[in-house]
DNA sequence: GTTAGCACTCGACCATTGAGAGTGCTAACC
DNA sequence: GGTTAGCACTCTCAATGGTCGAGTGCTAAC
């Protein structure tokens, strides 16, 4: 009773990674367990499948497979595809029939910024068929660039900010007698000249300080308190909205056929914070990041895989896009769409930022 | 074997009314198919259980009710919906003490307009327990209230432009050569005075004749170009966006445990232009309406209800709010519900165009 | 080290069965 | 006339058991 090799933890031989492989790549396209005989007939290996339950037996000891039950074939576990990205590695690039389509459908958008999230999401989702996300390039620090004030109701202004990187946030106050347009203007170059470049621990101090005594400098003062609230709300935010597209794509995957299964999902990607946080440990490396299944931290992510790269000018804007889908995910394709997408969003950020 | 009088098209007398109420209540609190016995045990009706049998054959003679299968008890029909509905009419209100949470939730948001319609969906969801949504007042008409040029790139300006009724929207443009902040300006306050108060076909007439000669002439013409076509999207789009929370709650109902069922509920969602189109039917009357089941036209929102009513001003400015929920929805709440959040909205849009 | 052969395991599928819930009908009752 | 008790009937649900087949692990031969 020769025992059979014991495998230790460390790079596989070739037969086993190439047999992996086949198992990751069949039960991808399938979502069905695979058993030795169907992967001898339709991945043309050149040995018999008792050896392949063989090295199958191996892979499992080692944790790369498991078996869902005794006479099921076998399916991949998160260790297993782990193991599967690593050797794909950086290898794997888009089509270029691909990269040419999205760059076209960028092009047709490349002057209205508010789209480009959308439509990186919806590439991420048609091209994976998985839910893709974008999140807004966020400035580390915001700026005030220009303020304006704006009669909305008799004794409403509103606050319109414009932030330095482009974002617009709005506001209301109110003020205890009419002012017309005219003296709005006037109250708004005032603060525009004290604020323009500020940022919001600045707006802070400045805000402090404030005379109350004529109407006007009573909105100014009002303004100004808004207006560093809002910059406080904004910066505390690390992601500051979450365009996702496809989600139905994941609901009619055989995974998520119940709706428990989903809720993960949805309370994921409506998760600012995490997606933040995630922001903040892959800013730096600049490429494409997965974390499958249980290597997310958050437990109702352990069903689903993320496929994520961030893009912008670390230390001015961040933003990140990534895919969510099943673990059961076809992951050269997408880190490859991924990383084209991420790619994409930079030319766009250095082009409006140069 | 005398026949039961056949029940006619018409109001229910008064016993089978109650009946009806009964088995509806039941079935909304149980989501279990109600019998004769259980009826006649929870609801203190002073008749037998047979003789709630003679009225319930009656009921699904009429169509009110129905049976899922021989010995199941019974489960209210679309129709019998819509009669209950009718029957509770106007009546309910909501408890003050709700009343009052929620003004007070309000209140806290009074002056940030953006926060109103999650607020308005977020409320809602949680009185109600179904999906809440609401869309912002959107103007009949936009008219532009202020434009600003702001440099965004070497080669690209960043257009602000707010509308009449508050929303800000964002474009950008390509310049021919480097324009400074004063120039920029300069062009943005000869915009003002052009298109302060115009209608978008007004812009649309006004961005055909326009000289080309300088660079900011050239600037100036695709600023109005652009803008034109911001609002052009702006107006075409009849509902302008769409805040939806608590999906969660209706993923947690058990007529949505197969996730195939809640892909209906997140077309219908996203599905603006029939958001856009209810808002057209509903707009004139004000009052709270409510469709059941089949009574939605989408085939794909056969499965669910939606209690829906306009706010706003009707001429000026509207906007829907919403519950979705599965069709056994506790109506009478979620009526009392809509018709005090729809209230409120009225309100605040009142105080704010007044 | 590889392969053929074989016993074994376990889920999927199907038919059967009994219990229980709820009905519709009939006949008696008020 | 409407109302009620009684009862046979229908149908679902859950449990049971048996067969089938896919796929395994092991062993012995190559």
């Amino acid at each position: 009773m020769a025992r059979r090799k014991q495998r230790a933890a460390g790079p596989l031989d070739l037969r086993s990674a190439a047999i992996l492989r086949a198992v990751i790549e069949e039960y991808v396209s399938t979502a069905m367990p695979v058993g030795s005989q169907t992967l001898v007939d339709r991945h043309r290996l050149s040995v018999s499948s008792a050896t392949v339950r063989n090295v199958m037996a191996d892979l499992e000891r080692g944790g790369l497979l498991a078996h869902p039950h005794t006479s099921a074939g076998r399916v991949p576990t998160d260790a297993g595809y782990r193991s599967y990205v690593e050797s794909i590695g950086e290898a794997v690039t888009l089509a270029p029939v691909q990269q040419l389509m999205i760059r076209h459908q960028f092009g047709q958008v490349e002057y209205a910024s508010e789209q480009w999230f959308r439509l990186a999401a919806a590439t991420l989702a048609g091209l994976t068929r998985a839910a893709g996300w974008a999140t807004p390039a966020k400035p580390v620090r915001s700026r005030v660039k220009r303020i304006d004030l704006l009669a909305a109701g008799e004794l409403i202004v509103s606050i319109v900010l414009v932030l330095a990187e482009g974002p617009v946030k709005q506001a209301l106050v109110g003020v205890d007698e009419p002012l017309d347009q005219e003296r709005l203007d006037a109250v708004a170059q005032a603060l525009n000249a004290r604020l323009e470049g500020k940022t919001t621990p600045e707006v802070g101090r400045i805000a402090e300080g404030d005379r109350r005594d004529r109407p006007a400098d009573r909105l100014a003062a009002a303004a100004v308190e808004r207006i560093h609230g809002l910059m406080r709300d904004y910066d505390a935010a690390l992601v500051e909205d979450v365009f996702s597209e496809g989600l139905l794509n994941v609901m009619e995957q055989p995974e998520f056929d119940r709706s428990e299964k989903l809720r993960s999902v949805f309370r994921a990607l409506q998760d600012r914070d995490y997606l933040g946080q995630l922001l903040g440990e892959i800013a730096g490396s600049g490429a494409v990041h997965v974390y499958i299944g249980s290597e997310n931290p958050p437990l109702e992510l352990r069903e689903v895989s993320l496929v994520v790269a961030p893009y912008g000018r670390p230390g001015r804007a961040m933003g990140v896009i990534g895919v969510l889908g099943p673990r059961r995910m076809a992951y050269p394709h997408a880190i490859s769409t991924v990383r084209f997408v991420s790619g994409l969003m930079n030319e766009l950020v250095d082009h409006l930022y140069a």
